[in-house]
DNA sequence: GTCTATAGTCGGATAGAC
DNA sequence: GTCTATCCGACTATAGAC
């Protein structure tokens, strides 16, 4: 793919931002176009029309969740060496979900998931393309981690939906933000606040990974 | 409250679907009367005009979620009698957590998951609503039920975090569900697909209720 | 590539008949 | 309570100047 223009960039984070709030006929190319500082009709020109940048934001998305995830994969990446261990997959597991309690916390992931929910509950091809770009890779990968943990007495779809419930743990801090700050009666969630989710999230999968490799009921 | 006219009520479940999928600002009131089998002018007359009409329907979610965990918090208060143990507390959480479950993954959840997720995404009066309404209700009375599994080792604030970990694991089924549809590679969630859903979490739960209960890190 | 102008549609609110 | 008519603003798309 080519680079992007500055403009480009621009509209595309724009984008994301006001697709995410009022879904892809309630956004406003002129209002978009003005946040981005440029014209309704470089939108046209740029992206051939709203439609286009509504799928051009949904790959940007991709690529923005992926760059998000990689300082953790790369992490992981040196933890192993030769077979997987179950003492291995753990390690790796904690290092992914403290990471992305960090990366859901962050201001800067509201605009992406208010697009990513959006698309859950009315997937249109924007789905498909953040399915593939980077959402189904990182599912694999945790389903991978949790099969390893429980000598393959889990199988890859019990896996995935065990990966599910993981990643739901987390994603309530980012979905449900609004109840968490109310229930927890945060105002914001700065380091302290993400060293107490950690806290809670790590030791909930500790219990669940030790009833795993010990083969628990599934 | 008075009774609701059935022009009312329909526009009121019209009203969540739409608000839901398109937001205050994006969804029509002329597309709203028209579903609800009315006049524009009609939402004027009962509601006082869209916002009044977009509150409304924000109570309307509260009664109606109310309503959903009615039988799972009528079977519950069954099981205690006298002081509560931990065993009592963990029974009541399985039959929550299953219940849960059961509400979420149905159709006639997605309408309204819609519109409280949007409201969690960027809260208004509206959410102010439903939180009184039902869902501060529910993460305290799970909360409460964590502290007696865990001998008070958990305190209040502890334990409503550990009660959002929990929740989270089962939103994930209603707010990921396309996600979820093509990791599982399901084409819908029925009474089978439930069941496995049901397993998983009772699994998880159980892992942190031995643990909590046990007294493992907090 | 950037910008203006405009055509055509749809939006919410409201006044007032019945 | 139900329905029509109307006002005025905002929207997307597009043609075309520069």
């Amino acid at each position: 793919m080519p680079a992007l223009s500055p403009t480009e960039r621009r509209l595309l984070e724009v984008a994301i931002d006001h697709f995410g709030r009022f879904g892809l006929d309630g956004a406003s190319t002129r209002a978009m176009a003005r946040d981005a500082d440029t014209l309704m009709s470089s939108i046209t020109y740029h992206f051939g029309g709203k439609t286009g940048l509504y799928l051009a934001a949904a790959d940007h998305i991709a690529v923005t969740m992926a760059g998000f995830v990689a300082p953790a994969l790369e992490q992981i990446a040196t933890l192993f060496e030769g077979i997987p261990k179950p003492a291995d997959a753990r390690r790796a597991l904690h290092i992914i979900v403290a990471h992305m309690i960090g990366v859901m916390v962050k201001d800067e992931t509201a605009a992406i998931a208010r697009f990513v929910v959006r698309e859950q509950a009315d997937p249109t091809e924007a789905f498909d393309r953040i399915y593939a770009g980077i959402m189904g890779l990182m599912l694999a990968r945790v389903a991978g981690l949790l099969r390893i943990v429980s000598h393959n007495r889990l199988d890859e779809h019990a896996a995935k939906l065990r990966a599910m419930t993981i990643v739901g743990q987390i994603l309530i801090f980012r979905v449900g933000r609004a109840a968490v700050l109310r229930g927890a009666e945060w105002t914001e969630i700065g380091e302290d606040e993400i060293k107490e989710l950690q806290a809670h999230v790590a030791d909930n999968l500790e219990a669940i990974l030790d009833r795993l490799e010990r083969g628990g009921s599934a």
